[in-house]
DNA sequence: ATGCCAGCATGTTGCTGA
């Protein structure tokens, strides 16, 4: 059974509910990870998603953030922060395991799961505030946290905004960004040391020479221009990654009116 | 060196984002 996995930062769902749902029914992901809903979560435009088959789950903060999962399949809630701060407040994480059909099932007698976390890492800048250290902290306990569900040894997907551009090749303009906190190297050393842990970044694996964007800002023309960045990522675990059979970006939300400045990354598993 | 755009709440201006 093809499983179709999506990220998206949809910069406020109130605002991008129509796009969203045009896209649902359109690309019919069966998963799909949401940043930065921008509302508590009973605010969330809970009916639309369900009346088109979703299941829906949501870690809400009032104007900034927030983090939802949808589902075709069942779905339950495993954690709605990330381990390893319990003074941060900030909705930024939310982990679940989805139970796909039993047919799937390779061997074990019930169904096959899938865990599945929506992600929306801290963007940082400016780099001389308090704002960047916090970044730098949420990906150590994001490497903490993954190295614990590693001992699983279970198929899943961290998919989200990690506002991390990996390598040059993943910037329009390397050396204008050189010491923004999206690219500048301890950035991206703190972000490759949960990598090297041993997760599969969907979209590289299929896509080696792929510029990939997925974030355009919304001024200077950014995105006619094609002037963007790939910071929205699916990682997946060893048992998921032998499973991957494809990757893409989708670029067509990005081009619609009113759209948030980020467009969805899919995947697709054989599970 | 700054604003460019967009969404939101503290609302007709300021904060935040990337």
């Amino acid at each position: 059974m093809m499983v179709r996995l999506a990220t998206w930062n949809v910069n406020s769902l109130k605002a991008r509910i129509g796009h969203l749902t045009d896209w649902l029914r359109d690309a019919k992901p069966d998963v799909v990870m949401l940043q930065e809903i921008k509302c508590l979560e009973e605010a969330v435009p809970r009916l639309e998603l369900e009346d088109l088959g979703y299941n829906v789950a949501a870690v809400g903060q009032k104007s900034y953030n927030g983090v939802a999962l949808l589902s075709r399949h069942p779905l339950t809630v495993e954690r709605r922060a990330l381990p390893g701060d319990e003074g941060d407040v900030q909705a930024r994480y939310i982990e679940g395991l989805v139970e796909l059909p039993a047919e799937t099932s390779d061997g074990g007698g019930g169904g096959a799961v899938l865990r599945v976390a929506s992600i929306y890492l801290p963007n940082g800048n400016p780099v001389d505030s308090e704002k960047y250290p916090y970044k730098l902290a949420w990906l150590d306990r994001l490497r903490a946290h993954v190295a614990d569900l590693l001992t699983l040894e279970e198929r899943f997907v961290l998919g989200g905004d990690y506002n991390i551009a990996p390598t040059d090749e993943d910037v329009y303009d390397p050396v204008g960004w050189r010491d923004d906190a999206l690219c500048r190297l301890e950035s991206r050393l703190h972000y490759r040391a949960v990598i090297n842990l041993g997760l599969t970044d969907a979209y590289r694996a299929m896509e080696p020479q792929g510029p990939g964007y997925s974030f355009w800002d919304y001024q200077a023309g950014c995105w006619p221009r094609d002037e963007g960045l790939r910071i929205d990522h699916l990682l997946l675990s060893p048992q998921a990654a032998d499973r991957l059979k494809a990757a893409g970006v989708d670029r067509g939300p990005r081009g619609k009116d009113r759209p948030s400045d980020h467009t969805p990354v899919w995947c697709e598993l054989d599970l």
